[in-house]
DNA sequence: GAATGTGAACACATTCACAGCT
DNA sequence: AGCTGTGAATGTGTTCACATTC
């Protein structure tokens, strides 16, 4: 149905919504307009038809959307409705730690299948039940399981090689936490979270201010 | 020298053309044009011009950028040149306790001054030298040392009331991990770092290739 | 000659406003 | 009557292309 070129961000309000939704749906809300829905995540009733009709038409004139139904298909868009994602985390330090017990992946359908490291102190120690593993063993690995994500929480230095290593190993794609750019195939997809950014971002309009 | 209005995506980017210059200089090449920036950071170097005209003129015709130069400019637009940001932490756990390591922020002028938690096994122990104070001490503690930024790190049931309370407080920008929307009045500078929302949008787009 | 800086053109994203449906 | 869904208008951000500068 997508007329138009769907817009980056509108696949992020898309979580957004979905989220509210499934609060809407324990409620009891059996039906919900997108006004409501406005209401509750911020976004505009305009922005949210608008977000939804890139997708199909998923709404009934005078009622609104029916909530269970827009959350099956809000699940199926983002692919979380019955894919099991498998995901590859590496690094295993106190951000890797701090995401590997992080509840809201296995909720949402990310199952973190393996953890690899390159320190030598930390391979073969187990995080909650699963063995780390050399970083050397990725590939084959990767060979007996498929991942299809990769999370990277090494140093800044080592997230170049390691993607590499990642997209190697059959990995579609990547979320990066080293704060650093990283290059791969345009074929790969990859998004980056970075906290240092985020703080000058802050920053910057906090001196605004003063 | 804003002529126009300043794109939101800029400021990002200037974050990014700071860490690929800062390593530039580190090298000790004194000019950069804006083509060598461009490889370095996967920013087209018009992008790149046209970002640094919003705040002035800072390279020469033929040179290109002088790279020190053009660091404490950046530096300085991002208000991270002589400020020394108080950052308040609530929540000390798994997330709280791996960003509270990350050594990221202070080398880039953050300084995490004090950590809330609400849990009585948590008050009182010590992160690193850092006393976790009870997260009812917040509006006290803040009155002793100003906070200007807050980093939540605490269940997405408790976001919203723990950023009212820094609010409260006196802090006037939030960062926050929680997964859930914060309504907040306008004048408070708030920024989301939304890992299940990260997810999801990798998972949108590798269901498209299957 | 080789770079910047920037009006103008273009592309992308949001908002408006209302026809159409139930 | 009250909602959705969507062309059209607007607003925002990016890219082009070149006059300008050293």
């Amino acid at each position: 149905m997508p007329k138009h070129t769907i817009p980056q961000t509108t696949i992020y309000r898309l979580s957004l919504y979905l989220r509210a939704l499934e609060r809407l749906e324990k409620e009891g809300k059996e039906y919900i307009s997108s006004f409501v829905l406005s209401v509750k995540t911020g976004i505009s009733s305009h922005q949210i038809r608008r977000d939804l009709s890139y997708f199909g038409k998923f709404g009934k004139s005078r009622l609104g959307y029916r909530t269970n139904i827009l959350v099956k298909n809000i699940r199926k868009i983002l692919g979380i409705d019955t894919h099991r994602w498998k995901v590859a985390l590496i690094g295993a330090g106190n951000l890797g730690r701090a995401l590997f017990s992080y509840r809201g992946f296995r909720e949402r359908g990310f199952f973190i299948k393996a953890v690899f490291d390159a320190d030598p102190r930390k391979i073969g120690k187990k995080l909650n039940g699963i063995k780390i593993e050399n970083i050397k063993n990725l590939i084959n690995s990767a060979k007996e399981e498929k991942f299809d994500i990769a999370i990277l929480a090494v140093p800044a230095d080592y997230a170049q090689e390691t993607a590499e290593k990642a997209v190697k190993a059959g990995i579609k794609a990547i979320l990066n936490f080293a704060p650093v750019r990283i290059n791969l195939s345009s074929a790969i997809i990859l998004r980056n979270v970075d906290l240092s950014m985020e703080l000058e971002n802050l920053s910057f309009h906090l001196s605004k201010l003063k």
